[in-house]
RNA sequence: CGGAGUGUAGCUCAGUUGGCUAGAGCACCUGGUUUGGGACCAGGGGGUCGAAGGUUCAAGUCCUUUCACUCCGACCA
């Protein structure tokens, strides 16, 4: 891509109306546009930051046996009745409106129900089961006040899943291995050492749920965590018996504050018989299913990602969700010169790596600016000065290290 | 939803006890000089002063209503 051509620019001051450092360093360095509170537009850069974060949380649903597809953003009333979920004194995040005639639909805050409810077609026999579900969609939750920028929105985009499982075995084995699965996602993103699983709140069908929390300044929630044991309690289930459950005692642990990036839950067989979702087992038997519902927030761990890789020229992005692997930055001049930044480009991306060319007729102190401001993890500078010695310059955004590098030789140190 | 604060150019802001044609910096356009960490000079375009109503000879400024945004709290499956 070439940076000439990049929709939006960085900005040299930030909107006052921000003051999460995620939606500051995002909008400043034109990852997206804010429309309303809590509702933000992804622009071109931000865009290609979530499709990296997705693709990975994509392999890892795929390889754990989920299968990706997309259910719909407006939902019926009745279902969500049938679980006694759709009163606003029940949950008080609905957005609803109406169809021409009258008929009330909500807009999904959660799928649980829509997804169950279809199921109803498709799993018949216990030959059907297990069976793993995701999605990503942009959730629609009216919160009374949004806030942390992109972290707390009232449109954002979330992977969920749900696992439609034979009996508790089968449903416990797949939810531990959704834990799993989920520690991968976090350590791939670069938030291995500061994600904990987290034993919070259970509601009705289980004394906890698992909730994956990432320590952050800029998060909501307070947990307390034992770090050489691995253990994290939220701060709304900690209790002399909880402590003594977990076989920890209050000074051993240490509190924090976090952000949830994940969320797991099992609502056993209550809301499949509440939806009648049953199927038939081995004995002609008809038994209710068990369900799980796993979600990561997919907006949300990308401004926890920026709160957490930043300093204070710009984002630093770690290599996995980049949205570009190198930032080519050319001070050319002499068209001799511009030809060869030019070949460069051409070269790195036909072999498959993702560039941002820095093309522009600017500066060398606003190119660099920018350059530390957008985080792509390798910079690689081509000027008349380096170029003298047939060399380009390789500087990387979190090391600060810098290198000259033979032109002819770009490849081989990638 | 309770409390506090803020709305003036695309962005950050100034604008005195009401006063005459509403300003600066950044950004943008033109020309020139520059060129390794957000340059400089000259010129230029861009505003229903959040909105509605009111007081007044006169309103960005005072009054009323309203909308939006931010922060603190409450809430957060």
């Amino acid at each position: 891509m070439k940076q000439s051509h990049l929709f939006t620019k960085t900005k040299k001051e930030v909107p006052k109306d921000e003051a999460s450092k995620n939606a500051q360093l995002l909008i400043k360095a034109g990852f997206i546009y804010k429309e309303m509170a809590g509702v933000y537009a992804y622009l071109p850069l931000g865009l290609r930051v979530l499709e990296k974060i997705k693709q990975i949380v994509r392999e890892e649903m795929d390889a754990i046996g989920g299968q990706e597809f997309i259910m719909t953003a407006i939902q019926r009333k009745e279902l969500w009745e049938k679980t006694d979920r759709w009163s606003d004194d029940t949950v008080d995040v609905w957005f609803k409106s109406a169809l021409k005639n009258g008929t009330e639909i909500g807009f999904g805050w959660s799928h649980e129900e829509p997804i169950t409810d279809l199921m109803k077609q498709y799993l018949t026999s216990y030959r059907d089961l297990p069976t793993y579900v995701y999605q990503f969609q942009t959730k629609l939750r009216n919160e009374l006040r949004a806030k942390s920028g992109i972290m707390r929105g009232r449109e954002f985009i979330m992977k969920d899943m749900y696992s439609y499982s034979l009996n508790a075995e089968q449903h416990q084995k797949f939810y531990d291995e959704v834990i799993a699965a989920y520690l991968k996602v976090f350590a791939r993103v670069g938030l291995e050492k500061e994600t904990y699983v987290t034993f919070a709140a259970g509601g009705a069908f289980t004394q906890f749920s698992h909730e994956f929390q990432t320590i952050t300044d800029a998060g909501e929630d307070v947990i307390y965590v034992n770090r050489e044991k691995h253990i994290a309690i939220n701060e709304e289930v900690l209790s002399d018996t909880v402590l003594k459950e977990l076989g920890v005692t209050m000074d051993e642990l240490e509190k924090v504050k976090t952000a949830e990036v994940g969320n797991i839950f099992n609502f056993g067989t209550v809301k499949c018989e509440q939806l009648g979702l049953s199927i038939v087992d081995t004995e002609g038997k008809s038994i209710p299913v068990h369900l799980g519902s796993y979600g990561i927030g997919i907006t949300r761990l990308m401004g926890v990602l920026v709160e957490h890789f930043s300093d204070d020229k710009g984002i630093v992005w770690p290599e996995e969700v980049a949205p570009f692997q190198v930032h080519l930055v050319s001070l050319c001049k002499e068209p001799s010169d511009i030809e060869k930044a030019d070949t460069l480009y051409a070269i790195l991306q036909t072999s498959g790596i993702e560039v941002l060319y820095d093309d522009r007729d600017a500066r060398p102190g606003e190119k660099f600016a920018d350059s530390d401001l957008i985080g792509i993890p390798l910079r690689i500078v081509v000027s008349p000065r380096s170029l003298e010695n047939n060399q380009v310059e390789f500087k990387y955004r979190k090391s600060g290290e810098e290198k000259l590098v033979s032109y002819m030789e770009v490849m081989k140190e990638m």
